[in-house]
RNA sequence: GGGUUGUUAGCUCAGUUGGCUAGAGCAUCUCGUUUACACCGAGAGGGUCGGGGGUUCGAGUCCCUCACAACCCACCA
C-alpha cells in the first residue's frame, strides 16, 4: 500500500480535485471493513490473546437504495448521518461496521421495465417468469453500480465487502426460511379476499402502498324493484328500495341489499327480494349492523367481490361473490354481455345511461370522497377479490408492541414510538404476494388436482413438481419487497435464525454475527411503517431479539421553499449537483446543519455554502500551521527519514502525530485552546450519543472557526510554538473528520508530519492544561474585545492606538499577544510622568474600564469626547441591567423559592454590573 | 372523521429536563489588503418567540383556547 504524497496545499480547497482519490485511498486500506484494520496489523492485536477484551461493537445498516437509481437528497442526508456516527465511533476505537445494501427495487424497477416493453409492443404476458426475470436482470445490469459510485462520492465509510443485494442467494434463502417457519407456525395463509389492485400494473398492493386522495365524485341513488312479498298490501310503501352508490358499475356484482336491523323504515323489507337492475338476478334484502342508518338512504348495495366491507357482510350472510371487474380493470363476462370488456369507467357511464332509460335513477349529487390510488402511477385502485398470500400479523404485531412498551428500542424523536405502537395495534393481515416477476419467487406449489392443497417447496425454477405422486404447479407470484427487506438486519449480519444454531457457534473471524442487533437504525420518517415496523416484527420472530437498539428518524428534506420534492413538481434537488458545485463535505454539513429529529425541513443552500466556507477555513488554517511548523517538523520523533516514510503505511505504529507528552504550553492562549478542544470533544461525544447532529455541527464549526482560528491562531502569530500548533490542528481534524471527511483527510495527507490515514486515527491522549492560565486568556479576550469595541465606536478613528498599562501583571506578561490580537501600535507600561499626571487627577487617555484591567488607550481628549456618547449608551444599558437584577433580588418569593445557586449567581452578577457602572462613570469623568 | 407535528431575526432553522441579556448560518449595513483564508478580518443592526388566557418567584419551553400550515391514518356506501 502506498500513500505517495500527492497532495499539495493550494490556496483554495478544491474538493473536486481530491475527493475521488481520497475515497480510493480509504477503500484500498480496509479501514471501512468490519472492525477496521485491527485484525490485519498489531494495533489491537489478536483478540484471543490473554488480557485483550473484544472491542465494543457499533453497527448500522443502510436502507438499501435502488441499485439502479440515482441517490436523492434524502439518501445523502441519511447516509451522511450514519457516516458521522460510524466515523465518530471509529475514532473512539469501537469495532464498527456500516453495512451497505442495494435494492432490486421490485416494483419500481418493474414499472420502468414494463414501460420499456411497451416501446417494443410487448407485454409481460408474452414471456415466462424466468424470461422476464432474466430480461430485467440484463436491463438493469449496466446501471447496477450506479448508486454504489454515488455513495462513494458522498464519502460514506461503509464496508463494501458486506454489501448485500436484495436478490443475493443468502437473502432468498433466509426469506424462504422465514416463509417456511411462518407457514409451519400457521401464520401464513392463502386468503380469498379483497385485495387492492392496480389495473395498470396488474398487481395487488399492501394497504400501505395506496395513497388516498380527496376527490369530487358523484353519488347516485338507484331504485331496486321489490319482487314478491306481501308488502304490496300497503299502498303507501313504495315497491322499491333505493340505495346510494358512487360506483354504480359494481351493481352488476351485487348479491344483496343491506339495511340496519334497527332501522324502522326497512323493518318490513328484510327477507324480501329485489330484482337487481340490468340483470335477471333476484337478490335478498338482509339486515346487518354494518349499515349506517343515517347515511344516504340507509340501504346499501352489497358487492362482496369489490368492496372490503361488503365482503365481510357477504361472509356473515353466506352470500355469493360475483367478480364483475377483472385484474385488468375491465368488466368480466360475469358483468353480462352488454358490459363485458369495457373498462370500469366506461361501464359506469353505460350503467347510468341504462338505469336512466329504465327510470331507476332516483337521484344524483356531487360529493367529496376519498379514493385510493396507486402510489406509482396514480391509477384508481380497484378492490378485487383474489387469492393472495397473507401473514397473520396479530401475533407478530403484538409481540412488537410489547417490545416497544418495554422500551427495548429507544426512539428519536420519542413520539415516533407511539406512532408505531398505534400502527402495531391497528395493523391488519399483510398481503405479501405481488403479481410481478422481478422479485423473490414465492416458494409455494399448488396441487393440480386439489386447489386447496398448497405445499412449501423452494424449487421455484421448476414450473411443476411431483411430491408423493401428486403433481404440483408453482405459484407465479413474488414477495412484497418489504417482506424481504423487513428481515434485513439479521440477513446482512448472517445472524442464525430460528435458533437452529447458537450465535456463538456461527461466529467466525469473518462473521458479522456480533453486529446483530444493530446499534442504531437511522432512516426517514417515511419508512416508519413500511420498513421499521416490519423489521421489528420479523426480527423478533426470527431471532427473538429486536433488530436494533435505537432508532433515529430524520425528517424529510424538502425543497428550498419547504415544499415536498417530487419529480412532477420539478423541484428535485440532486445531491450530485450540489456535490459537484460545493463538494461532498459541504453538502454533508449543509444538510445536517439546522435540523432536528423527525422534522421535515427545507433544503438550505446557504447552509451548504456555510459548510463550504468551513472547509476552506480549515484548509487555510492547515496551510498556515504547516507553514509555521516547517517541513521538517516531526523529524525528532519520526526519525530523520520521516519525509520518505510518508510513502509507506506506517505499520510499526510509530508516532504519526504530535506526542502529547512533549507538549510545552507556553502562554494562556495555548492553555485555553487545549481546554476548549478537550471540552469540545467531550461535548461532541454527548451530543452524538443523543443524535443531536445539528448541534454537533455547530459545535465543530464554532470551535474551529470562532475559537481556534479567530483566537488561538491569531494569538499564536505573536509567538509560534510548533508542537502546540500541530497538536491543535490534529485535534481539529479529528473533531471535524466525521462531519467533513474529505477535506480533513486531504489535509492529513498533505501535512508533512502526519502519516497513515486520518480515517483510521483514534482519539489518543489529550494535552493537559492549567485552569488558571486558561482563565487568564479569558481575561485577555475581554480586554481585546473592549479595545476593539472602543475603536470601532469612535467615529473616523483610523490610527493604531497604544495601550498603556499600570500595575497589571497580566498585560505585562502578555503584552505582545495583546498587541497582536487588538492590532495595537504598542503595549507599554505607564511612564513616570504619566503616573504623575494620574496622581494629579489628569487624564492620560481612555481608561478601559469594562475589563477589570488597569489600562488606558492613548487617545486624546477630543476623541474621548466623541466616544463619550457611545459610552453613555453603555452606561444606560448597564443601569437597565442593574435595575432588572435589583428588582429580581427584591422579590422575596424569588429569593425564597428559586434555587440558592441561582440567587447567589444573580447577586454576583449584580455586584459585577455595579462595579462596571462605576468604572464607566469614572471613564466619563462623572 | 381521527391523529401527529409545526408557527422563533429578511431567509432556512437551533433552543434536551421552565432559570434570568432567545442563538446559528446565509443575507443586510459600517470599517478594514493585517504573518493562512475576500469561500477573509473587526464591528453593527434586526425578534412583543402565531393571537389570547392560565400555572409559576420565573414561560420560547408546561396547561387551556383560537387561528393558520404541513403531514399521516381511516372501509362510510
Amino acid at each position: 500500500m502506498c500513500y505517495t504524497k500527492v497532495m499539495r496545499f493550494e490556496k483554495v480547497y478544491e474538493p473536486q480535485d481530491t475527493e475521488a482519490k481520497i475515497y480510493a485511498l480509504w477503500e484500498a486500506s480496509g479501514v471501512f471493513k468490519a472492525g477496521g484494520r485491527a485484525h490485519e496489523h498489531e494495533i489491537d492485536g489478536d483478540k484471543t490473546e490473554a488480557g485483550k477484551q473484544p472491542r465494543e461493537t457499533w453497527s448500522t445498516v443502510m436502507p438499501p437504495p435502488n441499485a439502479n437509481g440515482n441517490l436523492h437528497i434524502g439518501h445523502g442526508f441519511e447516509m451522511g448521518l450514519k457516516d458521522i456516527l460510524a466515523r465518530h465511533y471509529r475514532l473512539y476505537g469501537r469495532d464498527v461496521v456500516y453495512i451497505p445494501g442495494a435494492d432490486h427495487a421490485g416494483f419500481e424497477t418493474w414499472v420502468v421495465y414494463e414501460r420499456a416493453l411497451e416501446h417494443i409492443d410487448k407485454t409481460r404476458f408474452d414471456f415466462s417468469r424466468e424470461e422476464l426475470y432474466q430480461q430485467v436482470w440484463d436491463f438493469v445490469a449496466n446501471t447496477r453500480h450506479n448508486m454504489e459510485i454515488q455513495i462513494r462520492m458522498l464519502g460514506i465509510s461503509c464496508d463494501w465487502n458486506a454489501l448485500t443485494f436484495t436478490l443475493d442467494p443468502k437473502v432468498v434463502n433466509t426469506v424462504y426460511d422465514t416463509f417456511r417457519h411462518l407457514w409451519a407456525d400457521g401464520l401464513i395463509y392463502r386468503g380469498h379476499k379483497i385485495a387492492s389492485f392496480c389495473p395498470q400494473h396488474q398487481t395487488s398492493f399492501a394497504d400501505i402502498e395506496i395513497t388516498h386522495k380527496e376527490e369530487k365524485g358523484t353519488m347516485w341513488d338507484i331504485a331496486y324493484p321489490i319482487v314478491g312479498g306481501d308488502i304490496s298490501a300497503t299502498d303507501d310503501i313504495p315497491r322499491e328500495i333505493v340505495i346510494s352508490t358512487t360506483r354504480p358499475e359494481t351493481l352488476l356484482g351485487d348479491t344483496a341489499v343491506a339495511v340496519n336491523p334497527a332501522d324502522e323504515r326497512y323493518k318490513d323489507y328484510i327477507g324480501l327480494e329485489v330484482k337487481l337492475p340490468l340483470t335477471d338476478r333476484l337478490i335478498p334484502i338482509i339486515a346487518d349492523d354494518y349499515v349506517d342508518m343515517s347515511f344516504g338512504t340507509g340501504a346499501v348495495k352489497i358487492t362482496p367481490a369489490h368492496d372490503a366491507n361488503d365482503f365481510g357482510v357477504g361472509e356473515r350472510h353466506s352470500l355469493d361473490d360475483i367478480s364483475v371487474i377483472g385484474v385488468d380493470g375491465k368488466m368480466t363476462n360475469e358483468a353480462g354481455e352488454a358490459y363485458a370488456g369495457m373498462v370500469a369507467a366506461e361501464a359506469r357511464t353505460k350503467v347510468i345511461e341504462d338505469l336512466e332509460e329504465q327510470e331507476l335513477l332516483r337521484g344524483k349529487r356531487e360529493i367529496v370522497h376519498t379514493v385510493g390510488h396507486c402510489y406509482k402511477c396514480g391509477s384508481v385502485i380497484q378492490p378485487l377479490l383474489s387469492d393472495q398470500w397473507f401473514i397473520k400479523v396479530r401475533p407478530l404485531a403484538e409481540r412488537a408492541a410489547k417490545a416497544l412498551e418495554n422500551d427495548e428500542i429507544a426512539f428519536y424523536p420519542q413520539n415516533k414510538k407511539n406512532e408505531l405502537l398505534a400502527y402495531f395495534n391497528e395493523l391488519r393481515d399483510w398481503n405479501i404476494s405481488r403479481q410481478i416477476p422481478w422479485g423473490i419467487a414465492i416458494p409455494a406449489f399448488q396441487n393440480v388436482d386439489d386447489e386447496s392443497d398448497w405445499i412449501f417447496d423452494s424449487r421455484v425454477t421448476e414450473e411443476s413438481i411431483e411430491v408423493d405422486g401428486k403433481k404440483y404447479k408453482r405459484d407465479e407470484d413474488t414477495f412484497d419487497t418489504w417482506f424481504s427487506s423487513g428481515q434485513w438486519p439479521f440477513i446482512v449480519t448472517d445472524y442464525p435464525v430460528y435458533a437452529e444454531s447458537s450465535p456463538e457457534a456461527e461466529a467466525t473471524s469473518q462473521s458479522l454475527v456480533k453486529y446483530y442487533p444493530n446499534s442504531v437504525m437511522e432512516c426517514g420518517t417515511d419508512l416508519l411503517r413500511p420498513w421499521v415496523a416490519k423489521m421489528i416484527m420479523l426480527g423478533l420472530y426470527a431471532t427473538d431479539k429486536v433488530p436494533f437498539k435505537e432508532v433515529y428518524f430524520h425528517g424529510m428534506v424538502q425543497d428550498e421553499h419547504g415544499k415536498k420534492m417530487s419529480k412532477s413538481k420539478g423541484n428535485v434537488i440532486s445531491p450530485l449537483e450540489v456535490i459537484a458545485e460545493y463538494g461532498a463535505d459541504a453538502f454533508r454539513l449543509g444538510v445536517t446543519m439546522n435540523r432536528s429529529a423527525g422534522q421535515a425541513q427545507a433544503f438550505s443552500k446557504s447552509s451548504v455554502i456555510a459548510g463550504r466556507n468551513l472547509c476552506n477555513k480549515l484548509w487555510n488554517m492547515a496551510r498556515f500551521v504547516q507553514d509555521k511548523v516547517g517541513e521538517d517538523y516531526g523529524e525528532d520523533w519520526m526519525g530523520a527519514d520521516a519525509g520518505n516514510k510518508r510513502d509507506d503505511v506506517n505499520i510499526e505504529g510509530e508516532h504519526e502525530e504530535t506526542p502529547v507528552t512533549e507538549l510545552d504550553l507556553r502562554n494562556p492562549a495555548e492553555h485555553w485552546v487545549v481546554a476548549e478542544l478537550n471540552e469540545a470533544r467531550e461535548e461532541l461525544e454527548k451530543l452524538l450519543a443523543d443524535y443531536r447532529f445539528a448541534e454537533s455541527v455547530e459545535l465543530v464549526y464554532n470551535t474551529i472557526w470562532h475559537k481556534v482560528a479567530d483566537w488561538f491562531i491569531e494569538a499564536e502569530k505573536t509567538a509560534i510554538n510548533p508542537p502546540v500548533m500541530a497538536y491543535v490542528l490534529e485535534q481539529c481534524l479529528k473533531l471535524a473528520h466525521p462531519f467533513m471527511p474529505f477535506v480533513t483527510e486531504t489535509i492529513w495527507q498533505s501535512l508533512s508530519w502526519t502519516d497513515d490515514l486520518l480515517a483510521d486515527e483514534k482519539w489518543g491522549d489529550h494535552a493537559i492544561h492549567d485552569n488558571k492560565k486558561r482563565a487568564e486568556f479569558g481575561k485577555i479576550m475581554k480586554l481585546v474585545e473592549e479595545i476593539r469595541f472602543v475603536e470601532a465606536n469612535i467615529p473616523e478613528h483610523k490610527q493604531k492606538d497604544k495601550l498603556i498599562f499600570g500595575d497589571d501583571l497580566l498585560i505585562a506578561e502578555n503584552a505582545e499577544m495583546i498587541r497582536g490580537l487588538a492590532k495595537l501600535d504598542e503595549v507599554r507600561p505607564l511612564k513616570d510622568k504619566e503616573q504623575k499626571k494620574l496622581d494629579d487627577g489628569e487624564s492620560i487617555g481612555l481608561r478601559l474600564a469594562n475589563s477589570e484591567r488597569v489600562a488606558w488607550l492613548d487617545i486624546d481628549e477630543k476623541t474621548i469626547e466623541r466616544y463619550g456618547s457611545n459610552l453613555r449608551k453603555r452606561v444606560e444599558e448597564t443601569r437597565g441591567e442593574i435595575a432588572q437584577l435589583e428588582t429580581r433580588l427584591e422579590n422575596e418569593a424569588y429569593v425564597a423559592k428559586a434555587p440558592a445557586e441561582l440567587v447567589e449567581e444573580s447577586k454576583a452578577i449584580l455586584e459585577l454590573k455595579r462595579d462596571i457602572l462605576n468604572r464607566l462613570l469614572r471613564e466619563l469623568g462623572e
